[in-house]
DNA sequence: CCACTTCATGCATACGGTTGCAATCATGCA
DNA sequence: TGCATGATTGCAACCGTATGCATGAAGTGG
């Protein structure tokens, strides 16, 4: 009972032993599930520690057990609308699993390697990064035996575990549901040069064909930064006379938004009836009538359980296990049946 | 040296003190600025621990020292357009302050209750809440010593610390906007009852006043829960043949936007020719093309570094400081001048 | 009734730092 | 040269929990 009066601190596992008449490891070993304790001394125990209002100090636990339910998420601090919404799925999957998520936002590389060494300093169990990590990163997170996970994201060779959408598949599915309106001839707005996003949503696109055999023509093709700023500036690139396109597929939504606007209010080219655009990721406004976004749902939800529970069901560091999971269409006003043309 | 071979765990504190042929102790003051050690001993330190890569474990430090340098974020589970964004720039502020951000998402009153047990658990230092609170919780808090924010959001009496954009203001300024084009009657669409926020908002635009002297007259009132469905069928509701207001006060951006959808799209009005539409918080969306609403802009990374600022910075729990932040009007498309009425 | 196994419990130590205290060392000044 | 003074440095005691080990108690089978 060495505790200090009036100290506004914590009372401790010893202070609890005290009340209860028996050891602190008593204490320990009788509130935790799998410890070796009579239930006389439990009982003694449990009623000490609501009497005090103990709860165990989870740093301390952490000291000596080496893990601390702790799961980072390394997330880019750009600004970006389908980011946010991540970061927030993320931290609630994390917090339904009983863990705690720790952010990290970085906006460089320096910030980057100051995240991979507090994450190693705090003996953080695991983390889910959402952005590209070096080599060196990554060893050291695994000479910690800390568990990684890539979200939406292609990890190194051989590398570390991988959660991601099937961006191939709604690429293919986004040129299918067009080809199956008739449509023949695209435009396409990539996404930045190094997202791997937008290059497999484009791969996808290449690689659709219709039952017939045919693929979807891409007669114009200009590339944003997933902004919708960016998406106005390339959609006005495209040359509406010179290339006879009827479909615009927009690697994300925000921009899929500016594709629409810059050819309803700009060309005068109603949506759908002239041009429809095709957009990706499934955002909430998307869907507003004024939009009304044809759109690849990204399962964001599905994608945070996903990877949270790889990292806490797991067992080693780089299984290279790889979870992918399917977008789905959602039908809007954007998208309608090819004028027929010519 | 006791350290195993072959052990992938971080070098430690001692380790570094044989290789540099000091004590423990020595190595621990080397690396401190305020320590007290010689130059010669920081080389030799600083030299050690370069070659072995050590970095201090933040869990022991944090054990002794009893500050973390984590704050936490208390922060609803439900689906908003304008949170996710929060947390964001939230998360950012904390990490440009060098200190964690930790995130607890929580879905009730029971998850609540958990998040606080957890934060007094790590011994996090200090908190900021976009939900409330109850009593027990924040004297829970400030048993703990852990500091306290309440974000756009009233604490209760004499109590924390609350860093808020000046929603009254805000309201104030949204109708004079509205009386300085000629608007006279508008039609006003609040959020929950509960939301003290819009609470404030709509006191604002009650009590604004024009030059004259005159108020602007709110012929007609709903209410929807700040998502874009429930702005449309409040919108529907209110019945512009009936009562002849010649603009609509939504108050946040997503019901601004399902305003102009009902108005222009369903009842065939001209925006803003026939009816103005202004919203709050001037969230990214709000100004793309389609919908380019007047809003009044909440600057949340500014609100974001003042909570975080008033955590780092302040000295005791419950100063009751308060940081209000202006809002600024973000001229659209969606206002303009009333028409000439009758 | 005894030997043996199983279980409960306390003691002591480890986790990896920080920090008070005392001893030591270097330095300045008379 | 001698002493006072202040800066360094090592020792040891924490911070609060988990856990290996030894011991004692209780139960079990023969």
């Amino acid at each position: 009972m060495k505790r200090t009066l009036g100290a506004s601190s914590r009372p401790t596992g010893a202070d609890v032993a005290d009340l209860a008449g028996v050891s602190q490891s008593a204490v320990s070993r009788a509130l935790r599930p799998g410890g070796s304790a009579s239930s006389k001394v439990r009982a003694k125990v449990a009623a000490a520690a609501a009497t005090l209002g103990y709860r165990p100090n989870h740093l301390a636990r952490a000291m000596t057990t080496r893990q601390t339910s702790v799961i980072a998420v390394i997330m880019a601090g750009t600004t970006t609308v389908y980011y946010p919404e991540v970061l927030r799925e993320l931290c609630h999957a994390i917090t339904s699993e009983a863990c705690r998520a720790m952010v990290f936002m970085v906006d460089d590389l320096q910030g980057v390697a100051a995240a991979i060494d507090l994450i190693a300093s705090y003996r953080i169990d695991a983390a889910i990064t959402i952005v590209s990590l070096a080599p060196e990163h990554i060893d050291l997170l695994r000479s910690n035996a800390i568990r990684l996970v890539f979200f939406n994201r292609e990890g190194p060779e051989g590398g570390p575990n991988v959660v991601t959408c099937d961006h191939r598949a709604a690429g293919r599915d986004a040129a299918l549901h067009l080809m199956s309106l008739g449509h023949r001839h695209c435009a396409i707005i990539k996404g930045p040069t190094n997202s791997w996003v937008s290059t497999e949503r484009v791969i996808g696109i290449r690689s659709a064909r219709d039952p017939q055999g045919r693929e979807l023509d891409i007669i114009a093709t200009q590339a944003g930064d997933y902004s919708y700023d960016s998406g106005l500036v390339a959609t006005r690139l495209l040359d509406p006379a010179a290339s006879r396109f009827t479909a615009i597929i927009a690697c994300n939504d925000a921009m899929a938004a500016a594709a629409v606007d810059v050819t309803g209010r700009e060309w005068g080219y109603q949506v759908p009836e002239r041009v429809s655009v095709i957009g990706f990721d499934g955002t909430a406004f998307g869907c507003w009538e004024a939009y009304g976004l044809t759109t690849l749902v990204q399962p964001v939800a599905r994608l945070c359980r996903a990877a949270v529970e790889m990292l806490t069901t797991g067992d080693a560091f780089g299984t290279g296990e790889r979870r992918t999971i399917d977008a789905a269409l959602r039908q809007g006003s954007s998208t309608g049946p090819a004028p027929a043309f010519r």
